[in-house]
DNA sequence: CGGCGACTATGATCTAGATCAAGATCAAGC
DNA sequence: GCTTGATCTTGATCTAGATCATAGTCGCCG
């Protein structure tokens, strides 16, 4: 992920379609740029083979935001369908006075935009720096239907996405400040970790704001539950965003309720 | 619905197969049970056709469940998906000391038990007296893999699902007591027209430690707050659990967050 | 390298909703 | 009808977390 442009914060082109190949290394014969994505296993293009990545390769773009930058708005036509291949993304839902909920970060694997009634139903923004693949909405479906192992995959993930939310209801409906802050910090751990990176100390892109709309908190709230972990011996705050669970167990404990 | 065996509360064996007939009328010619289905066309098996039809009836059985009974608990093998033919289901998490969140309401039409990992997520239990069709989760597979369609439906409704369950983050996150209750109004009546039955009244089952445990509430509050839209002439409380919806326009400006 | 805007931390105060505590109402069974 | 247990309502009080206010701190750009 080296040497990526850098966009303005301000462009507002942000949807910008880079030539269909770039993010990974070059194989020895000629492959099709989706056969060499580093991310493959983690996305829904997964279960596909030669032809089919070929396929593939022939529907999809790319698009890099800047932080902050915005990729679609709630309640936009949905015409495309997006896999994150790098860095991390917000996806909210607003209420007409401003309150937000960030009803998910997403990081390399994820995939959003899979709509329900043809519109987005959720806004989506850049946390960091990031690359995404982009499928329009109609090609993918043709897809979808030509290979159902494709279908059965994205069935997959929408079933874990599913389980996610309801742990996530379970958190936001029950749980306390210091529980929210304890799951939160296992749950980007062992996400990482399944992305192959490191998972203590883990990456903490995100805002206070952010983790409060994610969490049902307010900033301060976030801020000062991190204090009391720390003051704890919980956790490590080291500079750059990075947690160090540093009594995992204990963490663990206080997620869970007990 | 007439006619159904009332069962003990206390009646372990509450997993009852029935002969796997029943529900509806009697068709014409002799049609499979399924094809009879009178919610058929809300659940996932509405895109099959004859041959098909008498497929899945050979490999459906039902269970019939008294109020109070549980279907099944969390972390249990999920061996079964089900369907809800008639009735209201809950199902929720726990936290070790109790704490519950009811993650969803389940009338005629939704389906249940889609796991992630081999067991089940959550636990089911009847709100009233209910009956479901209940589908061994391997012969399920097998259908799916031969049928394309079901699984394209299945991943519709899942899509569906999702997109309820980031409003409800909206809500337990985000929104205030007064909005949750009327939120949850509108929404019970608009599923309770979707399925051909009464929007206003609407009928509400559940008890206020249900409806608690599914807004992130305590049931004094859920009582207060339905007192509240009540003085203000918003809502009429009938008896038998029905809710008058006395200014829709003023719900749903609440429920929007004003 | 210095200054500006955004993010973070922390203290003081406030409040929506929780908790604690009775009654009132309701439904089921005898 | 009466009893019993569960549910519902309402009141009094409490508190976790929100809100308000003010300093630090960080990173970025010129």
């Amino acid at each position: 992920m080296q040497n990526l442009k850098v966009l303005s914060p301000f462009d507002v082109n942000n949807l910008r379609t880079l030539a269909p190949a770039a993010q990974s290394v070059e194989g020895e014969g000629r492959q099709s740029p989706c056969a060499a994505c580093s991310v493959r296993q983690l996305t829904f293009c997964a279960p596909l083979g030669g032809e089919e990545l070929t396929q593939i390769s022939s529907i999809v773009n790319h698009v890099e935001l800047a932080p902050g930058e915005y990729l679609f708005d709630e309640g936009e036509d949905a015409d495309n369908i997006f896999s994150v291949t790098a860095g991390a993304m917000k996806v909210y839902k607003l209420l007409p006075d401003g309150r937000r909920q960030i009803t998910g970060f997403l990081f390399a694997g994820d995939f959003l935009g899979l709509a329900h009634n043809d519109v987005y139903a959720y806004a989506a923004e850049a946390v960091t720096h990031s690359v995404l693949c982009r499928f329009p909405r109609h090609d993918l479906e043709v897809m979808l239907a030509r290979y159902p192992k494709m279908e059965r995959r994205l069935l997959g993930m929408a079933r874990h996405e599913l389980a996610v939310a309801q742990e996530q209801m379970l958190l936001l409906g029950r749980k306390t400040a210091k529980e929210k802050i304890a799951s939160f910090l296992l749950s980007l751990s062992s996400r990482a970790l399944q992305r192959g990176q490191a998972g203590n100390p883990v990456a903490v892109p995100m805002t206070r704001m952010d983790i409060g709309d994610y969490l049902g908190l307010t900033t301060e709230t976030v801020s000062r539950t991190f204090t009391q972990l720390r003051n704890k011996k919980l956790v490590i705050l080291h500079p750059g965003g990075k947690v160090e669970m540093a009594d995992r167990e204990g963490l663990q404990d206080i997620a869970d309720g007990g």
